[in-house]
DNA sequence: ATAAATCATGCAAGCGGTTGCACGATATCA
DNA sequence: TGATATCGTGCAACCGCTTGCATGATTTAT
């Protein structure tokens, strides 16, 4: 069936562990056997047994990376996909194979059962899978939360860009521009990042503070908009959670006729392709998702070659300024 | 280290062997055996080796989904994650894992690699990789192609919606909508989907055909929309290639002052969430991703298992019809 | 009741690599 | 030049599980 390395080892007329040591490099091997042993590798299209490999060596090659249900349903997929992509790419700069893993159904399984079949030497995790029984079941396994954990503890490695600092840099630029009156908008507001959004806001914030909670769905921002628009004193800016409440929101301002950004201004979070090509286009606070893929990737190696202590990177986040809070 | 079978056999006081056949379920055990070996397993909290399973009975328990550079950069990754979440529960069902591979830089070694070094027990392709010399070294391996490769072969198995149909019904909704000089837009139009979405457009249409070239980007077409748009015998209705034509097209017609659906009809490929909240709301030629993955998925557990003939599925389009071709 | 078939389980040889130890051949040093 | 360190390679055990063959026990058939 397959050339194994005892074939390559009796072409080149060497030991197994020899070719063993040459594919390796781990030990001084003379010129003139390492070319005998690549020719006969050649020669016999040899390519490794990873499986074997593995086996022997203890280590899988390959991390995991674990999805919510929710996310992978969402819309919020961009943010998924570009943050997957980025890790693949480091993977594959390290030799490492990346295997994704629904954790939907039984999210404590997934995990368990990854880990202790040896299937990956380190995984990414969603903060939600952060909770104190995951954390005993993991024990001292290699893992990075993409995503600040709810419940933080101290030897928790994350990373995760300032969700506050966003919040609060989009609230003043909206203040500079003159609107008074700042809203936030969508999300549920109990938990995760829109939690630390919505902190962020109240922090900046020093008109009326107005934070109007949905479901998550452009359908409800569209009512959540509508209901808070028709007010007497209603907002003159919002910052919005994610691009569906910003598209409920300026089809609100549409069906009111109120012109964006005259009327009202609107920021947004997440760096959603087509934000440019809104209309009128959005002011984001840009997340780059790309960067924090990559830099939980590189936590993730640098804890699996030497379980050291855990690391939090905090991204910060940046404006991107555009036309919906364009007014002077 | 980690709880071996000979642990659980020894507790169990059976042989390895026995414990083997208790989770493999491949041969008759007494009860009372049966028994004893799962207790053993549940005290010991065993997990077999997943390596040396694989090793063992030649099988890896994990498919690769290999991604285009390209695909994965461009805005098109919605299509791509939402596949990728279908084939990952297929993949769980029947006990497999999935992991993906960026073929970017060395698209022949990727698959090349993931074949021959036991890696992966099958491929899920992007209809790019299937070239001859591809196609040589992948031999009989099961591979399910994600789409329609260009170069067909009677061989080849794949999934894929049926463009040609799709702008097809779109065609011909427009023009039962009253629209008479319909175009097409966006697109590298010589190759793959696009190649056969252009060729659905020609056979239906028998006003005018135009066709108008794209580099794939929004502002492309926001450029090739103008120009069309300012000419004597402007086209009243277009047919795009993909959500960023369609972009760039509502754009363009913003900037004109051109109604929609009034004075331009506009249907477009891809479901995208958001074309429901365009303004106006884009009908769309409804393609099921998710239905594209899981089908994928199924016809390659369906090869791995008995490396039976090969098979190819067109999934047949519907029209999600909207607002902007409502007139009348 | 005896021969034949069936069943439950053990034994041991793999699966294809890796790696510690051993050993002869060179190279280094005093 | 002899003693010692270093180098290149082979041997064989091992990683943890699967599976064909063998064997004794039990059931079925005659």
């Amino acid at each position: 069936m397959g050339v194994t390395i005892h074939d390559v080892a009796e072409r080149a007329g060497v030991n197994s562990s020899t070719v063993s040591r040459v594919i390796n490099g781990k030990a001084s091997i003379t010129p003139d056997t390492k070319e005998r042993v690549y020719a006969a590798m050649r020669e016999l299209d040899y390519h490794p047994n990873s499986l074997a490999r593995s086996l022997a060596s203890g280590l899988s090659g390959v991390i995991g990376v674990v999805v919510d249900a929710r996310d992978a349903e969402a819309f919020s997929n961009v943010f998924f996909s570009r943050s997957l992509f980025a890790i693949e790419k480091v993977a594959q700069s390290e030799g490492y194979q990346v295997i994704i893993a629904n954790g939907a159904q039984s999210r404590g399984m997934t995990v368990e059962n990854l880990m202790k079949e040896h299937k990956v030497d380190g995984l990414i995790l969603p903060p939600t899978t952060v909770k104190p029984s995951m954390m005993e079941t993991i024990g001292d396994f290699p893992y990075v939360v993409l995503g600040t954990p709810d419940t933080l503890r101290g030897d928790t490695c994350w990373v995760d860009n300032n969700n506050e600092q966003g919040a609060e840099i989009a609230v003043k630029h909206l203040q500079q521009k003159g609107y008074t009156r700042i809203a936030y908008i969508g999300g549920y507001q109990k938990r995760g990042f829109t939690k630390r959004r919505v902190r962020g806001y109240l922090n900046a914030v020093n008109g009326p503070e107005t934070v109007l909670a949905t479901d998550g769905t452009t359908d409800d921002a569209l009512r959540a908009a509508l209901e808070v628009l028709r007010e007497q004193d209603r907002p003159d800016a919002f910052v919005c959670n994610d691009n569906l409440a910003a598209f409920g929101l300026l089809k609100a301002c549409r069906e009111l006729n109120i012109s964006v950004p005259g009327q009202v201004g609107i920021v947004t979070f997440d760096n959603y392709p087509l934000a440019e090509y809104m209309d009128p286009p959005l002011t984001i606070v840009d997340i780059d998702t790309a960067m924090l893929g990559e830099q939980a990737a590189r936590l993730l190696f640098q804890r699996i070659e030497n379980r050291s202590g855990s690391q939090q990177i905090m991204l910060s986040t940046s404006l991107i300024i555009r036309a919906s809070t364009d007014r002077n």
